[in-house]
RNA sequence: GCCCGGGUGGUGUAGACCGGACUAUCAUACGGGACUGUCACUCCCGUGACUCGGGUUCAAAUCCCGGCCCGGGCGCCA
């Protein structure tokens, strides 16, 4: 592009002078002598204005031919109006047309009907073009980027571990298998094992932002096949607490960058974002079952709500820790406390976006419970080998980037945050 | 894995319970026409659909059975 591009975010800094903005034609109105066209780009919409007498008369012939979702490129003046919506119009002098695009459309990006959220998957490109469905991935893409910052501030490295294992970490999800040459692999369920090995490597502190795959069959608006897990992993703690807390300030850091970052997506979404306490409150799962009239091991679906419900009722907070899960609750690393272990989850809104917990750091004991669950430990010697050899007391959690992003937004369903989502019937796009 | 619900033009819907004038509603999109201040522009004309197979019936979009596809709940999990 030779001439400067403007995005129409920056034009109302430039009234008055000639401007070259481009994007996709969001929206035809011709009244013969006159044409109105909104164009939008990766910022919003700008109107533009084309009258039949102010242009040449090539160039009003060359709008005539415009259809929805054009990609088009606009020279023209910015000006202030009192008519137009945005307050802005520009008054175009040249017009190029870059691509063209074939109608009817499969979907309306502008919503003026509504499509199915199926027929929106299946066509996600175009509807992605609809500005309130992309403000979810940027937003999702602000707390990622606060996560890193965060991380990174507090001495993390960010680590890429391997996507292909040999062996599942947690046993209880199912796994993906795949071909791999002539050994079976799997797809991993999660970076646990590796995370763990890394911090006893040396690292100390670790996170990973990646994918993970669960072969469970669910069907439901909280579970897909693969997400991306906000996975961290550090050294040198006293107990489970010492998560908690990095976990509350890393929270607070992420939703404080959306709320201010992120401000024109948001009322684009009309949410309302959840505060973040400088202490989120904790009780115990035993406690939580009270609250929710439920026995059991953890709670139901509808449990975790009523708990919800509770914690912003009573203690102030849409977030709530629920502590103490049983072992037979847990994977076989949690650390133990009597029958139940230093871990956690993390409920937002009704719903778990985070477990974590304090691992076991010993080698005698980590065989111990392996054993105990029935399971052989030279399977996982792979994974054993750095507790044989010095680990520190340690511990992590893990966030569901899609279920955070869904429940800081309110959305209903988790594919609204997840671009091109793996359910249990959708491998396409 | 278990259990509910649903499939009508490109998109979104009405009709279905109680089968019959359904030659299938409306909106939007699309094609054509009119229109110089629209912002869901307006107005006129037009194109375009009953998921598939079987059954019941004089008659099926409508009732029954099966397939396919989709949505949702539970279990499990982030």
């Amino acid at each position: 592009m030779t001439l400067m591009r403007i995005l129409t975010n920056e034009l109302k800094d430039k009234i008055g002078h000639q401007v070259t903005v481009a994007g996709w034609v969001h929206e035809l109105r011709d009244l013969g002598g006159i044409k109105f066209l909104l164009l939008r780009d990766r910022k919003g919409l700008v109107q533009v204005t084309v009258l039949k007498k102010k242009v040449d008369p090539e160039i009003f012939d060359q709008f005539s031919g415009l259809g929805r979702e054009y990609v088009i490129q606009v020279t023209g003046t910015v000006s202030q109006s009192n008519i137009a919506q945005a307050g802005i119009e520009i008054f175009p002098t040249a017009l190029e047309i870059l691509a063209e695009a074939q109608s009817p459309l499969p979907l309306d990006p502008s919503q003026k009907v509504r499509a199915d959220f199926d027929t929106r998957l299946n066509h996600r490109v175009l509807d992605l073009r609809s500005h309130n469905h992309r403000s979810v991935f940027v937003i999702q893409a602000c707390l990622v980027s606060g996560f890193r910052e965060f991380l990174e501030k507090e001495g993390f490295y960010e680590v890429h571990t391997p996507k292909i294992v040999a062996t599942g970490t947690e046993g209880g999800t199912e796994l993906f298998p795949i071909q791999y040459f002539e050994n079976k692999a799997f797809l991993a369920q999660s970076p646990q094992f590796y995370k763990q090995m890394l911090v006893g490597a040396g690292f100390e502190r670790v996170y990973e932002v990646g994918p993970v795959y669960r072969a469970e069959e669910h069907n439901t608006v909280r579970h897909i096949n693969e997400y991306t897990s906000l996975d961290i992993e550090f050294g040198f703690i006293t107990d489970d607490r010492d998560i908690r807390a990095l976990e509350n300030r890393l929270l607070s850091h992420m939703v404080t960058r959306v709320q201010t970052e992120c401000e024109a997506e948001l009322a684009e979404l009309q949410a309302t974002i959840p505060a973040v306490p400088s202490t989120i409150p904790d009780i115990t799962l035993a406690e939580a079952l009270e609250i929710a009239g439920e026995e059991g091991y953890d709670l139901s679906p509808a449990g975790e709500k009523l708990v919800c419900d509770y914690s912003k009722e009573s203690l102030d907070s849409e977030f709530i820790f629920i502590t103490a899960y049983p072992q037979k609750k847990r994977p076989m690393y949690a650390m133990p406390d009597g029958e139940l272990t230093k871990s956690f989850d993390l409920l937002l809104r009704g719903l778990e976006v985070t477990t974590g917990g304090q691992r076991i750091h010993q080698y005698g004991l980590l065989v111990e419970k392996i054993k105990e669950r029935g399971l052989d430990p030279d399977g996982f010697e792979f994974y054993l080998e750095v507790f044989k050899y010095g680990m520190p007391p340690h511990g992590g959690f893990a966030i569901g980037a899609e279920r955070l992003t869904m429940q800081i937004l309110g959305l209903e369903n988790i594919r609204e945050a997840t671009f091109f989502p793996r359910d249990r019937t959708r491998l396409v796009p």
